[in-house]
DNA sequence: GATGAATGAGTGTTCATTCAT
DNA sequence: CATGAATGAACACTCATTCAT
C-alpha cells in the first residue's frame, strides 16, 4: 500500500526490527532479509529508505544514542546548576535506563562497539559517544576538585559505568540495575569526599 | 620433518592467525580462507585440527583466557598470602598484561563478547572467566572487609577493571596501561579504606 | 502548464536521458531510475509513456535510425537525379553526421547492435535499417555498373562505411570525419572508375 | 571429483560455456548460473578461477583475440617475406576464419565491443587488437606504397574487414566469407595498384 | 598429514514493474 | 498526469564444509 509521507514511520520501524533481530540471532545473523520478515516488509525496501545494510545498522546506533542521550538531559533538566553529586547521579541513571539495560539494546551496543573496531562510519559515532559521556563526568567533578583529580575521577566513573553495564549485559542474569547505580554513586561519593580533605 | 606432535604446533599456529585475521579485518570477516592463508596452510586443515570454525574460535577464547590467567598466577605466585592489597594489585596488573591489551587481543576479546550472547558454547566460557575474576577478587577483599562490603567492592573492582579495559580498547588511541592500574589500584585502596573506619 | 500534448515532450525528453544515460554509464547499467533521473521525473512514468523499457529502448533507436534517415535526405534533396557520384557522396556524408559520430549516438548504436543480436524487435529495426542503406547505395551504383559489380561495390561501400564508423566509435579519440569520408568517396571513384574501363 | 591441475582445464571449460551462453542469451543475460549450468559445473567455482565475473569475460575476450592472431600466423608462417599482397591476403583469410564467424564469436565479439565502451580493462584489451590489425596492414602496405597512401590504405582496409564482418555478423544469414574475402582482397589490389600508377 | 577442487546455500544489493494516492 | 512507495525475483559473489587425491 504506497503511501506518501512514509519515511519516518518505516524507518522506526526498520531500526525497531534491526534491534528485534540482532536480539535473536545476533548481529552476524541478522540479515537482511530477517529484518525484513520481521519489520513485516520486503527486502528490498531497505535500500529504499537506507542506503545500503550499513546505513541502517548505522540509523539504529544513532538511535540508541538518542535513546541515551535524552535519558539523561530528563533527569538532568530540572537539576540546579550547582550539584555535581546530583548530575553525576543522574548521569549513571541515565544510562542504566530502560533504553540501555534491555536485552536488544545490550546485544546491539555490543555488537556495535566490536564492530566499530573496523567500520569507520560506527567508530565515528563511538568515539563521540565515548568522548561525550567522559565531558559530561568530568565538567562535573572539575565543579568540586582540581583538574587532574576531576579528569581520573572522570575517567574512572565512565569505565566503572561502562564495566558494570558490561558485566550486566554479559551475565545472562536480569540486570540489577540498583545495585550497578548503588556501586557507582558510591564511587563518586568517594571521588568527592577528596574535596572536603 | 616430523609427521607426528604436529598437533599442538599447528593448533598454535591456527590460533595466532586467527588473532592476526581477527585484528586485521573482525571477526565477520575473517573467513577460513583468509585464516588459512595468514597461517600457510591449506583451507581443509582448518576442519582436520578443530572440527569446524567454531572450534577454532573457541580454542581462540580458550587461548586468551588462559592467557590472561597466567598472566595473574604469575604476578601471584610469590606473593604473600595475606595480603589483599598485593594480590588485587597483582590481579589488576595481570588484566593489563601486554597480552591482553595489544590490538589482536582487544579486537577478538569485544568479538567474543557479542559472540559470546548468541553462542552457547562462548557462553560457557564467557561466564566461567567473569565469574573466576569476580571469586578472586571477592576472596581477597573478604579477608579485609565484612561479606556485604567485599561483595559490592569485588563487583566494582571487576567492573572498573573491564570497563577501563573497554574503554581502553575502544578509544583508538594507545593503551595507556600505568594510568589505568593507578586508577583500580586507587578504588582498591578506597575501598579496603573501609576496614579501619 | 497545458495538461494535454505532453505526450511528444515527454517521449523526447526521454528519449534525451535514455542517450546521455547510455553516454554515461552503458546500455546495461542505463537503469530507469537512471534515466529518470536524468530527465528529471519520477520513475514510474516511463511506463506511462513507453509500454517498458524495452519499449523506450525501442523508441531510443527509432529516433537514431529517423535522425541517419534525415541526414542523408537533407544532402540528397537539392541533388539531380542521375549523379550517382554525388548521391553516394551525400549518403557518405549523412553516415558520418553529427548526429551519428557524437558520443551517446556510437555507444547506444553499439549497445543495439549487441542487442539486437537476442531481441527480435531491435533486429527487425536493424534489419530495415541495414538493408536501406544497402538498397540505396546498390540504386547508385547500378546507374553506372553492370547489376553484379553494382551489387559487389555496394556491399563494399556499405561495409566500409560502417567498418570506418565501428573503428572510429572504438578508437577512443576524436572521430576524424573528413579522413573517413575522404577513404570512402575514393572507394567510391575507384568503383566508378570501373564503368569506363 | 576435486583433482589436482584441474586449473587450464576449467578454464577453458567455463570459456567455452561463456561462448555458448552468449550465444544463447546475449552477454546481458549470460548469468553467472547459466555459464555454471552449460558448464556443468557449480556457480561458485567461477570465483575460484577467475576472480569474479568479470575476469571470466576478459579471459574469454582474450581467448578470440587469441584465435585471431593464431588464424592469422598460421596463413603467414610460409609466406614469402617481400610479397605484401600475399601476405595482406593472408591476413584477410585470417579475419574471416571459421574460429571469428561462427555465432558464439560473433556475438560475443559484438557484446565486447559494445562493454568495452565502459569497461577500461576491455577497452584496453580492445585498444591493443585493434591496433595490431591496423600495424600489421600498414606494415604490408608501406612495402608497396609511401607512407601517407600506405596508412590510408591501411585504415580503409582494417574499416572494410571489420565493416563486412559485423554486416555478417548483423544479416542473420550464413555468412558468406568468399563474398567478404573478395572485396577485400580486390579492396586491397586497387590499392596495391596504385604503386604502378 | 595435507591439499585445494568443488559444492551450494546464503548474502547484500539492484532493478523493472506495479499501483494507491 | 504524475508520483514514489513497495515488491520480489534475479544477480554476483562469499563462504564453511567436504572429500578425492
Amino acid at each position: 500500500m504506497p503511501k506518501v509521507g512514509m519515511q519516518p514511520i518505516r524507518r522506526s520501524q526498520l531500526i525497531a526490527a534491526t534491534l528485534e533481530a540482532v536480539d535473536q540471532v545476533g548481529m552476524n545473523d541478522a540479515s537482511i532479509a530477517l529484518i525484513a520478515r520481521i519489520a513485516g516488509v520486503s527486502n528490498g525496501i531497505i535500500s529504499h529508505y537506507f542506503k545500503d545494510k550499513n546505513g541502517l545498522l548505522e540509523a539504529t546506533m544513532r538511535h540508541l544514542m538518542q535513546a541515551l542521550s535524552n535519558a539523561m538531559q530528563e533527569r538532568r533538566a530540572a537539576l540546579p546548576e550547582n550539584d555535581p553529586r546530583a548530575h553525576l547521579r543522574a548521569i549513571i541513571q541515565g544510562n542504566f535506563d530502560d533504553s540501555q539495560v534491555n536485552g536488544p539494546a545490550m546485544k546491539t551496543w555490543l555488537a556495535f562497539w566490536a564492530s566499530s573496531m573496523h567500520h569507520p562510519s560506527l567508530r565515528r559515532l563511538q568515539r563521540v559517544n565515548d568522548h561525550r559521556l567522559f565531558s559530561n563526568i568530568c565538567f562535573q567533578f572539575r565543579l568540586a576538585l582540581p583538574q587532574p583529580q576531576a579528569r581520573a575521577a572522570a575517567r574512572g566513573l565512565a569505565a566503572l559505568i561502562d564495566g558494570l553495564w558490561l558485566r550486566g549485559a554479559l551475565s545472562g542474569e536480569a540486570f540489577d540495575v540498583e545495585l550497578a547505580q548503588n556501586i557507582a554513586v558510591e564511587y563518586v561519593d568517594l571521588q568527592l569526599a577528596k574535596a572536603n580533605a
